[in-house]
RNA sequence: GGCCCCAUCGUCUAUCGGUUAGGACAACAGGUUUUCAAUCUGUGAAGCCGGGUUCGACUCCCGGUGGGGUCACCA
């Protein structure tokens, strides 16, 4: 390795950190971790009006709940005088100007920019499209392309990972980068990550914060897992990765060109199956926590008499087991000993559905003990009216 | 619309010129007559189209078509 490897996150904090940047900042982690290389946190809010520290605290909050750790982190709104240094100089060499509506524009030389993307190869853009555009409203208000390329060019970035929406701003700040004698970095434009329309995701379609995630109960390694597997695979079969793993596993060259959906039923699976590999104790943890949130525990359950009884059980005999069951759970009697006897299916289902009017959830006994006799008493009338009111 | 990027099952993907095109999720069917099910087994499902190059193209080239991104004194 003849040089260190420098990459960065560089966000801007108009909006809540959503997968779509977890997973911009997880490459940039993973590709910097494997070569021993420096992660920097970049805050662009060179946009007074639109950042907020409220997204600020949020980004952070979920690069560190993912683990992803950087070793500098720094905001463009505390570099003022850097920018105006670069500024000052671009006009003094006639790199910029002063235009006459009081912003300060690029000359653009209007040439071919040719670059090579390490994930799609060459690029050509004819700059000569573009016309001298504003890098800074003033001396003291630089704008996203020239702070970018200042920023990158002082930390010394090697590798500009990013999001392919960026693709269309490399030739701009490859023109800042020629003006101003900064070395050029390697650009690795990934994928986006796409809503179910293929669109790119907005808030519109579920571009929600990543903090979501982990309040709706979901492990900070399955997020990270699943985010990895977008637009990235190792080549095996392998779907389940410790972060570690992951590291060692990481390379540029697997990296897909195509946008991929997000599927929350897949992020489900790679949750259960990490989940799978906890220790017992920690597994009940989330267990209970995730029942907390169950739509039968927040309210009460609504019945579809068709699910009320167990497969080919008739409404009759479901109607008869529950109230013999309503009569058992009353008097503290023997539940099982009564399933047992006419079918364990017949009793058990239409009970548990009673309780949560749900298909899948933990077993009877549990929910009659977390309920509590009243309200489980309650809900199994109310499923017997149900299916009375049915036939 | 201009410019740019992309194109294998519904979804995520393997294949780096020679495979019955593989895996996973989801779906569907069935088993375990629910103290356990965040289960087990099985099934269906794909190379966008048209030209080349080649003994041989999913794979390379060209052209369509389709989708996406971007065109701010936002980032």
């Amino acid at each position: 390795m003849s040089e260190k490897i420098i990459t960065r996150f560089a966000p801007s904090p108009t909006g809540n950190l959503h997968i779509g940047g977890a997973r911009t900042a997880l490459f940039n982690f993973l590709y910097t971790k494997k070569y021993g290389g420096k992660f920097i946190l970049r805050i662009e809010n060179t946009d007074k009006e639109r950042s907020q520290k409220e997204f600020e605290t949020n980004i952070i909050g979920g690069l560190d709940w993912l683990g992803l750790e950087y070793d500098e982190s720094y905001k463009q709104s505390d570099r003022g005088e850097v920018y105006k240094k670069y500024i000052q100089k671009m006009l003094d060499d006639g790199k910029a100007y002063e235009a006459e509506d009081k912003v300060i524009r690029f000359r653009n030389p209007n040439t071919k920019i040719k670059f090579n993307d390490l994930i799609r190869g060459e690029i050509e853009f004819d700059t000569s499209d573009l016309e001298d555009f504003v890098i800074a409203k003033s001396l003291e208000e630089p704008l996203y392309h020239l702070a970018v390329v200042i920023d990158d060019h002082e930390s010394r970035v090697t590798h500009v990972i990013r999001g392919e929406d960026h693709i269309s701003n490399t030739p701009r700040q490859i023109l800042i980068q020629e003006a101003i004698g900064a070395k050029r970095p390697f650009y690795v434009h990934i994928p986006l990550i796409l809503a179910p329309d293929r669109s790119k995701l907005s808030k519109r379609h579920g571009a929600i914060s990543l903090l979501e995630f982990k309040d709706k109960g979901y492990l900070s390694e399955a997020v990270i897992n699943y985010l990895a597997l977008l637009g990235w695979n190792p080549g095996t079969d392998q779907e389940i990765f410790t972060m570690k793993e992951l590291i060692e596993q990481f390379d540029l060259s697997k990296i897909q060109k195509g946008g991929a959906i997000f599927d929350i039923k897949k992020l489900d699976w790679v949750n259960k199956e990490h989940i799978k590999r906890l220790p017992p104790e920690k597994q009940l943890e989330i267990l209970l926590k995730s029942i907390e949130n169950e739509s039968y525990m927040t309210g009460e359950p609504e019945l579809d008499v068709a699910k009320i009884s167990w497969k080919k059980e008739t409404p009759e005999n479901t109607l008869k087991h529950l109230e013999e069951a309503a009569k058992i759970i009353e008097h503290g009697g023997n539940l099982m000993e009564y399933a047992e006897k006419v079918g364990k299916g017949n009793v058990l289902w239409p009970v548990r559905y009673a309780l949560t009017g749900a298909e899948a959830s933990p077993d009877p006994f549990t929910i009659l003990e977390i309920l509590g006799k009243e309200k489980s008493l309650k809900r199994i009338q109310n499923a017997i009216m149900v299916l009375k009111d049915a036939s």
